[in-house]
DNA sequence: CTAGGGTTAG
């Protein structure tokens, strides 16, 4: 359907109509956005102790300098502690431990590295901690081969394998997922201990055989916290909320002290579980522990409260710890709570809240990273303010923030959801690392506007790039084939998912089919469909087999599916509002009557038609029937002309089956008055000729 | 060894 082109008429020679539905209505008025500025950080004046060492010269003393420089290392205060070393004329192994050590803690990784080449190439040997420090970095990076070097480093020049060694190479080969490598050293280590066991039973979660984690697990004589840890953090990543929350209790009750690492699960747990009352009572043994001062912690229960739909739960912990960080504005804790407070603004739909978060990020010039950006991303992909998504978009340039996958495709929905199909393929082909998601976002773009060809294509190329698709990327190009009336290729990618990836067909994929035959017309197909698939009890695929009913003008079929729904449904608005509409136009009074009373008796409400747009930095909503804007005059005058226009070059009307409240309709021109019709008048009126107008509704 | 925030979906 979308988008949708109106025919040209003088007046809109070179303009385009874009009609694009949206998640939710956003009155948003633009403030000037102020980009933020590359300031470099204040020098560390106040720190009395750095002050005085460098006012006495003890600076120069190498174990005075290496304190200092792991002060600055442990408060993760980034800068200072790179300006110091830079500063340092004389480093010897610790002091390059520490710095390698600093970087490893917040994972700047690729500092790490550059870092233990520098190291030496200062001629400096590393020892065993920053050797442990590399390889966890090569583990993060998925850096098989510079960890295989560092192995190879090790044993040629004869370092001293002791078990923490030992252990840090163990977890590499299972995190780089090289089990052969893995299984070989794990049976030539001489000592193992209980971090052996645990990397192990980490080795066996990661690859998703939960069983055999447990059994191990339940096998080891002694079990410490990290232990247990792993393996409830590891069911629960596996989907087995349930067992989780049991190992939890166990541990609990067999008395092993739990740690902060322990707390933060436990939150994370009571998200994906959504148990506020669990949360609360975790939270309130937090404060009663004190390990509320814990970023970690903090943020964990920020996350929580997020997830849980309490976002003033949430800012309250937030604002606690605004005030205790106040003098560490740039901190890593504060960026990544405030990320954590914006994307629960847009999980919980609260998008205003969201952008105001956000400039106010800018204007204070607190550090906004890739996270916080692909979150604001998708909330204007989902409200549809393509201004805002283009500023961000240039904000990301200006930092020089690297287009990894997940920012890349929201770049892509942004653009596409926001009308700009050229600057999402742009994107697309720009962005170098492509994963699934990436390749989907493009082809549901594609879907959205109607592209089926280019949706298939595209497709086509992913499965030979040798990608896996997804149960969404088949959402994706099985949309894009029921909207561009492809329905042979659409029943062969159905095929396809369930015989050659074993994906199982969800309610979204069976709604796609049903909504594939039904555009096409073909409405008994659409029937055997249903009744060949056993889905009578989806409700999603009913409603898609309605629309198309009405779509093909079928009034027998529409009756008997919305009866379908309606039981399926019953505070669902539609089928009501059709039928008693069926009913008035065959004269069925009593029933029509009826269904009204039914509908009110149920406290069924039906969605009010809503489109906005965007004029300067104003946002005008528009309702059916709308007389409140201040230019009404003028509007309803052009609409006047536009639909006189449109009678003449034959249009009419059909509001035989268009799902209306009667009532509330009575005394109005039916059609002429939808609330898209007001906003492309009014678009037309207050734009110039060449300006593409863009309307986002919210049905 | 174990812990926190981000992307796609009629």
């Amino acid at each position: 359907m979308f988008p949708t082109y109106l025919t040209p008429k003088k007046h809109l020679k070179n303009a385009t109509i874009f009609l694009f539905v949206f998640k939710k209505i956003v009155p948003y008025s633009f403030n000037q956005c102020k980009f933020y500025s590359n300031q470099s950080l204040p020098l560390p004046t106040d720190n009395s102790r750095h002050a005085k060492a460098i006012k006495d010269g003890s600076v120069q003393n190498l174990n005075v300098a290496n304190h200092l420089l792991n002060v600055y290392g442990r408060s993760k205060n980034l800068s200072h502690a790179l300006k110091l070393f830079d500063e340092m004329s004389h480093r010897d192994v610790r002091t390059w431990t520490i710095i390698v050590s600093t970087f490893a803690r917040v994972g700047s990784n690729m500092i790490v590295l550059e870092l233990f080449n520098d190291m030496q190439n200062e001629g400096v040997k590393p020892n065993q901690f920053t050797l442990s420090s590399v390889l966890k970095c090569c583990s993060s990076l998925s850096e098989l081969r510079i960890g295989k070097g560092v192995h190879g480093w090790i044993l040629r020049n004869g370092v001293a394998f002791d078990v923490v060694l030992e252990n840090a190479l163990l977890d590499f080969y299972v995190k780089c997922e090289d089990f052969g490598s893995a299984k070989w050293l794990f049976e030539l280590m001489g000592e193992r201990t209980s971090v052996t066991w645990n990397i192990m039973i980490g080795a066996h979660l990661n690859t998703g055989d939960v069983d055999k984690a447990v059994d191990l697990f339940r096998r080891l004589s002694f079990k410490d916290v990290a232990g247990w840890n792993t393996i409830i953090n590891g069911v629960m990543r596996n989907g087995f909320e349930r067992i989780a929350l049991k190992l939890l209790f166990e541990m609990v009750k067999g008395g092993t002290l739990l740690n902060e690492v322990t707390f933060s699960i436990a939150l994370v747990l009571v998200s994906s579980l959504i148990d506020l009352e669990l949360g609360k009572q975790i939270h309130g043994r937090v404060l009663r522990l004190g390990i509320h001062v814990d970023g970690f912690i903090r943020n964990s229960l920020i996350d929580m409260y997020c997830k849980c739909g309490k976002m003033e739960l949430a800012s309250k912990v937030f604002e606690k710890m605004d005030m205790d960080f106040r003098r560490e504005e740039n901190s890593i804790e504060e960026i990544i709570s405030r990320s954590s407070i914006i994307s629960g603004l847009i999980l919980n739909c609260e998008f205003e809240d969201a952008f105001k978060t956000f400039t106010s990020m800018i204007h204070k010039e607190i550090e906004v990273d890739r996270f916080t950006v692909t979150g604001i991303l998708s909330a204007c992909a989902n409200c549809g303010v393509l201004q805002l998504g283009q500023q961000v978009h240039a904000l990301i340039q200006k930092i020089g923030h690297k287009v990894d996958a997940y920012l890349g495709s929201s770049l892509i929905d942004m653009y596409a959801k926001c009308g700009n199909l050229g600057d999402a393929q742009m994107i697309f082909k720009q962005t170098n690392d492509k994963n699934v998601v990436l390749w989907t976002s493009m082809i549901s773009s594609c879907a959205l506007h109607g592209q089926g060809r280019e949706a298939v294509q595209l497709f086509e190329f992913l499965t030979s790039e040798g990608i896996m698709p997804n149960e969404v990327t088949f959402i994706a190009v099985l949309t894009a084939c029921s909207h561009a009336g492809l329905v042979e290729e659409g029943c062969r990618y159905f095929r396809l998912m369930k015989e050659v990836y074993g994906i199982k067909p969800g309610v979204e994929h069976f709604t796609c089919m049903v909504d594939l035959y039904g555009r096409a017309g073909q409405l008994s197909e659409t029937k055997k469909f249903i009744d060949e698939n056993g889905i009578y009890h989806m409700s999603a695929v009913w409603r898609s087999f309605l629309s198309s009913c009405l779509l093909h003008r079928n009034v027998e079929m529409a009756e008997w599916v919305s009866e379908k729904l309606l039981r399926l449904e019953p505070l669902d608005a539609g089928p009501y509002v059709l039928l008693s509409n069926i009913c008035a136009t065959k004269q069925r009074w009593e029933e029509a009557t009826e269904l009204r009373s039914l509908m009110q008796s149920r406290g069924v409400k039906k969605h009010p038609g809503q489109s906005w747009i965007q004029i300067k930095d104003q946002v005008h909503t528009f309702v059916m029937g709308d007389r409140s804007h201040p230019q009404k005059d003028e509007i309803y005058a052009y609409l006047d002309k536009l639909i006189g226009r449109l009678r003449e070059i034959g249009y009419s009307f059909d509001a035989k089956l268009v799902m209306q409240d009667v009532e509330e309709e009575q005394g109005k021109m039916l059609l002429g008055f939808h609330s898209e019709k007001f906003a492309t008048a009014y678009s037309i009126i207050s734009t110039t000729s060449q300006t593409p107008i863009r309307i986002m509704k919210n049905l």
